[in-house]
DNA sequence: GCGGAACATGAATCCGCTG
DNA sequence: CCAGCGGATTCATGTTCCG
């Protein structure tokens, strides 16, 4: 069968507190399609597995911005399947290994986008995993939607899953309240993509991976469903984002990568990670900010009806509210904000608390209608 | 076959926009399995299918189970993989029946969690259906998780889809943006659940239908894809939600529901629900709709001169307008259009937005003497 | 050095009609 | 079916550059 080959990284002290096979090569990256490597993996060998295989995205051709500039999409051959069934065949076989190699209580991961995500999830189940969540990661900075075609395609999925219904998983429940607030996890996480210092790139300043997630997606999903010392599996290795937050987080890792100049860059990027200091590992708070609330809620969860009259304080202006959230007044027509900014021929105007309603004689500025709607879901 | 059993509610006034079959029960809830009815509704007639299949994957229903069940006793592993594929059998029914009654240009949504979804999503793109989105409701007071053993299920998923890549379905962009404060509307949806006044009751005071949608959820849903007139089909009718938004945005919908009580639920609630006023329907003209001006017109109606310069806002480029319509620029000619592009060296240009002319020492885009225009003929 | 404008960019299934 | 062409279309961040 031949030797792997391996990168051997800085050996990180290890936090003893599940039982290990010396046999596994811990704290290395495999390069080597991903079924063969797993293939080499000893049965029940590891904790958790993080897979972010290929979307499939079945792109057509060029897509330029308003502006002019062209988006540099992923055009790769590791995404380009010929068909679904392709694909299908694809992710049974590295699921059937990812779930050989896994141990009886450990879960795995795996994000995707609408492309394949549905495919993968259906297969997995066929496979005998038992989905536990499914996780949407909100990004709070996606790529607009350039053409005005469809919604912005602003989250991707990831499936949470263990082998079997009677497993008994990791979960660290105490860990994702703390980080939220004190509130319970919830099962849409928003965080921004990966940009800024944080991208790697490669020597002639291009983004060294296309696809490259944001260490904070990998920090919560490690920090959930692992303990210390835990071996982690990434068979879709890539830059090392698994590897290198699995270090932080002094966890062990396997990492599994075909492309040569990837495995060179997560190995660089890891041996420059450190593990964090024992006492900083109860967990880092996140900053939480008011959800933004679009004036259409109020319209589509009734609060404001159609057809209603806003005016401002001094009644000097009024405008109807029309179904789709804008208001309309003399011809003019726009957003709350736009509207009101239009009217009293201002650069702007903050439409909350510039336009009133009605009720019971007296005016409301139509802010009091949005705390309402918060009060009423609780944000 | 026997005649369907049709409950009647009230006809409301139709807004043409599309040709419509006088053969439809339109407006109309049939009690019957719904790919039993669907299979009497004739090719290519439904604008719209909005569908919130059941999920009860492992309760295993009678509705799940392959004919002629096992007799002998199974395990576990053996119940789930039946389970499954009979669910898919039966996903796979209904959907053709679906694409069969949906016109070519239309387009479907459904929504389900990890129970299904990803069962069904492969399903429609295994049957040949297109997806455009998958949109998270993100509920914004879902139920906690008391156990604290998973994350919150705090979503759901639906799937929005055409029959075919090619497809000119209905996404009404500008209706949406309007939405969420002059803003592309995003895959994500925040909104509260169905509960207190909104969440039918049964004659017990008990919930009516376990798992009824809010109306905020369809609202958005028919508005976005959706022309007023439309037809609305909705096989898994329930407390007919998807018929009372449908009526109040001034669609026509077609319900089905195999529940004596869930029908009568669902016509009384319809019977009482009013369609908004004309007024309140107007929204934000789609910009694709507007009248075509050619460029040539501002000068045949003397609103601009030949040998007039125009330049791009910063001034880098200038042209020199032509009698015929076209422009020159350092021997370099053609349409507003072509010219900008050419200039730019970009792959496509917006003349109207790009090329500016000097009017009271102030630089206007030349998109405005084409709003004068539009305004001065009553457009 | 600082503030603001200008520029760059991210897993993207991204136009529609006419001839 | 394809080519041509009119003209519609972007949000949040982070970095660079200029005054």
């Amino acid at each position: 069968m031949g030797i792997l080959k391996r990168i051997d990284t800085k050996q990180q002290p290890a936090t003893k507190a599940r039982p290990k096979l010396s046999l596994l090569p811990l704290d290395t990256i495999l390069m080597d399609d991903c079924v063969a490597a797993m293939a080499k993996l000893p049965d029940r060998s590891i904790d958790l597995i993080f897979a972010d295989p290929p979307y499939n995205l079945q792109l057509g051709g060029d897509l330029f911005r308003p502006e002019g500039g062209r988006v540099d999409a992923v055009d790769d051959d590791w995404d380009k399947f010929d068909t679904f069934e392709a694909y299908d065949r694809f992710t049974r076989a590295w699921l059937r290994e990812a779930r050989r190699v896994l141990k009886d209580d450990g879960t795995l991961w795996v994000i995707g986008s609408y492309h394949n995500i549905f495919r993968v999830g259906a297969a997995l189940q066929d496979e005998g995993f038992w989905i536990l969540n499914d996780i949407i990661w909100r990004k709070a900075n996606p790529m607009p939607n350039f053409k005005g075609t469809r919604f912005t395609n602003a989250h991707e999925t990831m499936i949470w899953c263990s082998k079997s219904e009677k497993a008994r998983y990791t979960f660290n429940y105490r860990a994702m309240k703390g980080l939220n607030d004190d509130l319970q996890m919830r099962s849409d996480w928003s965080l921004p993509i990966c940009s800024g210092g944080e991208r790697l790139k490669d020597d002639d300043g291009h983004k060294a991976h296309p696809t490259q997630k944001p260490e904070a997606l990998l920090y919560r999903v490690l920090l959930a469903s692992t303990e210390p010392g835990d071996i982690v599996l990434d068979p879709f290795f890539g830059t090392g984002t698994t590897g290198a937050v699995a270090r932080r987080l002094r966890r062990r890792w396997i990492g599994i990568e075909r492309e040569p100049k990837y495995v060179k860059v997560a190995s660089e990027r890891i041996a420059s990670t450190l593990p964090l200091d024992e006492s900083a590992m109860a967990g880092v708070p996140e900053k939480k900010s008011a959800p933004r609330v679009a004036f259409g809620i109020l319209i589509e969860t009734g609060l404001l009806q159609p057809g209603t009259i806003l005016t401002d304080a001094k009644r000097r202006w009024k405008a109807e509210v029309r179904a789709d959230g804008t208001l309309v007044a003399d011809g003019a027509a726009g957003s709350i904000h736009k509207l009101g900014a239009t009217l009293q021929n201002a650069p702007s105007c903050n439409g909350w608390t510039f336009w009133h309603v009605e009720q019971a004689g007296k005016l409301l500025p139509i802010d009091t209608l949005r705390q309402r709607h918060l009060a009423a879901t609780g944000e």
